[in-house]
DNA sequence: GTGCAAATTTGACTTTTGTCGAGAGCCGTG
DNA sequence: CACGGCTCTCGACAAAAGTCAAATTTGCAC
């Protein structure tokens, strides 16, 4: 990237500031511009994470309540957001400690996979600029060209945008109507590359999907919500990346399934560090079940989610003993 | 480390603060105490790096210049920092750079060897904090008793301090009277295993030393100024951790190095990030027998030492051609 | 060269933040 | 239980940073 002449003050400029610790005033007359200017500039200097500013999530992961989740689950780590503690809005809380973490987890070189969902898109949002070297973000399933505006696509690309990383779309739809058409598209090079590209990914980022009529499969017309209530009925526990899973985190055998472009699990499964952030209490059981097939190896939920979750754990080894 | 109210209200701040973007008098109501002890909670939050504020270096990498010296002397990367383009003080913006690059350098878990001199403890004192966890900074070469304000242990511990990390003093002298002397210490365990565990280092931090009567080893009593002069006339060209190098970068031959208590120079070529840093111009040719002697992979120095190590580098190709 | 649109820069104003001394609360000691 | 020393907290003021519309410069097509 060649360095431009804005770009070389703006750079300037925050080194004197952050760095040197200079006064703005200062720094204006340093560089003989206004103010004002440099204050411009400073701004755009967060905004393209040439001055990161982040937050320890210690306190978060130190919580007795984290540790148990962890010891429970066998999670490699997990974040407590402490609900109503601190915002008015508990779940952007959550978005904004999985932003955190998410940050605090993505080391120079790493290749991130996203999938998609509010919940993806709110931490996006959310997410302050970094200005990692050498990162791609890579899209875990087919697109929904629904006119939504946390598509697959957009979900990765402005996580890429975020980071300064080179982001990497899928350019297929996440459901086909025939399995044959799935299939082929499959064994498109496009399309197989990025399928097996996945596997190498050291970081996830996704959510998991509740079963029923409010699911974005549902709003966006993949399914309809007869349809979803069928795959409930089949035993359907989850949506994770666009497919549906059972109780056990394996993917439904459902016709459905079978017309997905996505990850596979075991390539999920292959990635180092899959971080699943949860914000709805309503997404207990998908929660459980992605857990069960170590879908998820970080995890950050709200403080209530965590005690149902730790009184499940509780009961089990109840009924075991 | 168990948590503190205090600790927990500081964390707290700094969250709403800085993660969710509120502004101080809105983070004082939510936390119930007045807008003042939100403003010093802030400021303990960046004293003890809860938040952490970094600058890129990016662009003193990215320089032309920093680019040919890499290629030049075989180094993994060099900053350069641009001389009184920036500030009135140039040798505070080499340390303030030295201190971004170390911080941008180390990694959760690592072991960092941390040697002595001015430059060095410049470079603490400027160091902005952070919560590093499982750091451990490691002294690399015994003390000197000289009642200087930046000895070897004090260098070291700061450093640690300002990482939140744990620091490993190193008690015994930097130099003794008899070859005999050092050898026992240097076998005895304690010293033994320090000085064992400094090749296990996964970044070092270190300056070179000149050999001429400003030399610290020469301001605290280790070498008369005699001494160093008929150090300098049997090859002496330079001080690394407290030890003379010749211009090949190997230790010279010499009653003195065989007194002295430090790392070993394999030692120090086994750890993987040798971060050298030089301020003054005057130390062109200890830094190139530091450089022969592979004795660093990354180096931060000013423009005009840059510029002369090209010179250098270009008149050696041309003589060879 | 000229004119126009877009981007940049600035001064003046407002809002937000930093600081400091005074006062309140706390704790061990005599 | 009164005392001094200590830390913590607050209110009020001063300093610094953010903002915006107007002015200026820049880039570009004609």
């Amino acid at each position: 990237m060649a360095i431009r002449p804005a770009e070389q003050l703006i750079h300037k400029a925050a080194w004197l500031y952050y760095a040197h610790g200079l006064r703005q005033d200062e720094v204006a007359s340093q560089l003989n511009i206004s103010r004002a200017s440099v204050a411009m500039y400073l701004r755009k200097a967060r905004e393209t994470g040439i001055v990161n500013i982040s937050t320890s999530t210690q306190l978060f992961t130190d919580d007795v309540m984290a540790r148990k989740v962890e010891d429970a689950f066998g999670l490699d780590a997990v974040w407590i957001a402490p609900e109503n503690a601190y915002l008015a809005d508990p779940s952007t809380d959550i978005a904004v400690l999985a932003a955190s973490v998410f940050l605090e987890l993505v080391k120079k070189g790493d290749r991130i996979g996203v999938a998609w969902g509010r919940t993806v898109y709110t931490i996006a949002d959310i997410m302050s600029f970094a200005d990692l070297q050498d990162v791609t973000v890579v899209q875990l399933c087919g697109n929904l060209g629904a006119p939504y505006s946390y598509r697959p696509d957009q979900c990765t690309m402005e996580i890429a945008r975020r980071l300064n990383a080179k982001g990497l779309n899928f350019y297929a739809p996440l459901v086909l109507s025939t399995e044959e058409l799935a299939k082929s598209l499959r064994a498109e090079p496009v399309i197989r590359d990025q399928l097996a590209g996945i596997a190498e990914c050291d970081l996830a980022l996704y959510s998991v999907g509740a079963v029923d009529a409010d699911s974005h499969l549902v709003k966006c017309g993949a399914l309809s919500p007869a349809e979803m209530e069928g795959l409930r009925s089949q035993g359907a526990a989850g949506v994770i990346a666009g497919q549906i899973i059972d109780a056990r985190g394996e993917v439904l055998d459902c016709s459905y399934n079978r017309r997905v472009i996505s990850a596979e699990l075991a390539s999920l499964r292959a990635i180092g560090k899959r971080l699943m952030v949860v914000q709805e209490d309503t997404k207990f059981e998908p929660l459980l079940s992605a857990i069960a097939g170590g879908l998820c190896t970080h995890l950050v939920i709200g403080a209530h989610m965590a005690g149902r979750l730790l009184q499940y754990a509780e009961a089990a080894t109840k009924k075991a003993s």
